[in-house]
DNA sequence: ACCTGAACACCGTTCAAGT
DNA sequence: ACCTGAACACCGTTCAAGT
């Protein structure tokens, strides 16, 4: 007897349930975070979650669309900034959702909802990727090569361990061969 | 009241347990495959595979060496064959394990013994593709770079679907940009 | 439409007891 | 030293019942 029918919009109970997924998952990972710490966290009882979203996958890929939308709408104000800086503001803003990358990898056979997201997801960096490319000059075949390479080598970066040395290293070659 | 109790030496039997462990990781994934799915596949009481392995991780990490020997052994066989060749077949070899590689990754934080595997095994591979490439002309720092870049590709490939054209092309890149 | 306490099936792991 | 049945704590999810 409080908080409950329309009292809160539908929509904003459920930004703040994602607002507890988020900060969960980011500082504990996706699978040290249960259902029921989510739930704690929101003020929620558990199985009221599933009125929200269908199942933990479902919760993930709201998660994810959230941090992607942000790292899309901060991108867009530093399109005339040099393309280095853009791509290692890129690796640190990434850097935070490592542990992310991995947890979609790992759920990706296990669930549709994941598959699809990434799937979504890379189809629309690597355009974004060879679009910009091939507008810097380059032929379409060895963008599309490029884009596949700069991609799997940020990810390798991003979930392995590195000195900042040998990152800025990589980091340098990519920029000078990828010509982003 | 049959096979216990030195009938059946510990290392074999311990064996036959990674044997089952192996293929039901492989068929199924690590997550989707229980402790009692692998004892029932091996013939024992759930418990009993704790005398042999302290916890899952231990016996994924005993099913990850043997993926690895193996294929050392079997790559060392082809040492005098072109290198695209090995590394086509390296790349078709790992790719019946490209589940693993994303379970080591997204378990590496809540596990050492995983951790300290996965550390290990790309300290080894960036050791053997350094020196390779530094035997090929190469100087040292740039293949450094190359050896991560190298590796992150190829992991990046096992783990995104591809079509066998664009998979080619991007070997076929990263043999003439590599000089591995 | 929204929320909940209680339950379900499953999981990795442990324990006490056996040989 | 080796093996087991039974139990434990936890998990994602569901159900019946409430407002």
């Amino acid at each position: 007897m409080a908080r409950n029918k329309r009292e809160v919009d539908h929509d904003v109970k459920r930004g703040q349930i994602e607002d507890a997924a988020c900060r969960l998952f980011l500082v504990d990972g996706y699978e040290a975070t249960s259902m029921a710490a989510v739930a704690k966290a929101a003020g929620v009882a558990p199985n009221t979650l599933y009125w929200y979203f269908a199942n933990k996958d479902d919760l993930l890929v709201a998660v994810l669309d959230r941090h992607v939308n942000q790292a899309i709408a901060q991108l867009a104000t530093k399109q005339d900034q040099p393309l280095s800086t853009q791509l290692k503001w890129l690796l640190v803003e990434f850097q935070r959702t490592s542990r992310l990358v991995s947890t979609v990898h790992a759920r990706m056979d296990r669930s549709d909802t994941i598959r699809v997201w990434h799937d979504r997801f890379h189809a629309m960096l690597d355009q974004m990727l060879v679009d910009r490319m091939v507008s810097k000059g380059m032929s379409r075949a060895k963008a599309s090569v490029m884009a596949t390479v700069g991609t799997y080598v940020v990810e390798g970066l991003l979930s392995h361990p590195h000195t900042s040395q040998q990152m800025d290293k990589v980091v340098l070659w990519l920029a000078g061969n990828d010509q982003l």
